[in-house]
DNA sequence: CTTATAATAATTGTGCGCAATTAAATTGCG
DNA sequence: CGCAATTTAATTGCGCACAATTATTATAAG
């Protein structure tokens, strides 16, 4: 019986990195839930949003790839948001394939009633600002691990 | 203008640690999906699984608890699980509320297949075992932190 | 004992998240 | 040119994930 524990140890959950990664990312995500409520928000479309604000105008391509998402999950976040008034969904004349996201105004807007968010949420996570620059440095390096070895999303 | 994109720092994709590990965690998830398929399982049933094979038995509060999951989405899981033979759902004589989980021998006899896979998955994260351990701590320490000053889930 | 309160679980509704499939536009090759 | 291959996006189907509500059982207070 002692054998056999052994030979199930890497099957324990507290053996395991992958469930604090999952349950750290869920639980700091419903800590926007509230913030990002007041905005009429999910935190897949802040995501979005975020994007727009730093670039004005992306395309659904670039989006996909930079959010890691799929068009089965961007589609009709999209359109929410679109019909949201936030962003506004175009084709391009030269290839009617590329759908080309536009910020408006009232999107934009959007962005004074965001900027306190981060703060607030960042420190709910009891980290130093050292502890934070790790946890930023190696879920991106595992990321990046991760998505060269596979088949892309 | 320059003054206003300072504003918004904060905004910026990359100034987030929220993201990345959203994206990590997800893509960890995804690294699972292969050798899981083969077991007929999804990430969330593995993980009820796991409890399953370390404990034999759970109350379905307990389960709730350690996995950080409420029954919204416990239930159906647990239903699911039921079906496919891997555990039982019985209800406690000395109180009908409570539901207790009992691992089936076909649920048992799983544990065998998934054994290798946490070492094949972990290897494609590209981490050092050190970087690994402060993955980890990090991870438990902001949960921690995070389940602390806030409602229950 | 009766009723208010609490604990446990199920249900409902909405929105991801991703695999698999389908559709449409474009590019490239013979 | 004509058609196969590729690119981009949408659709479909299934399973979480969680808030909000409801239902049931148990406990406590009077």
């Amino acid at each position: 019986m002692a054998a056999e524990n052994k030979a199930y140890e890497s099957l324990k959950l507290c053996n395991q990195v992958c469930f604090p990664l999952y349950a750290c990312s869920k639980e700091l995500i419903r800590q926007y839930g509230p913030y990002l409520k007041e905005l009429g928000l999910t935190y897949t479309q802040y995501l979005v949003m975020m994007v727009l604000w730093e670039k004005q105008t992306v395309t659904s391509r670039e989006l996909a790839e930079c959010l890691h998402l799929d068009y089965g999950t961007l589609t009709p976040v999209l359109k929410r948001l679109e019909h949201a008034g936030y962003l506004q969904r175009t084709r391009a004349a030269e290839d009617e394939r590329l759908l080309t996201l536009i910020l408006t105004e009232q999107g934009k807007n959007l962005q004074d009633q965001a900027v306190s968010i981060p703060p607030a949420v960042a420190e709910c996570m009891g980290l130093t600002e050292d502890e934070f620059q790790t946890l930023y440095v190696l879920t991106y390096k595992a990321l990046q691990h991760m998505e060269e070895n596979d088949i892309p999303l």
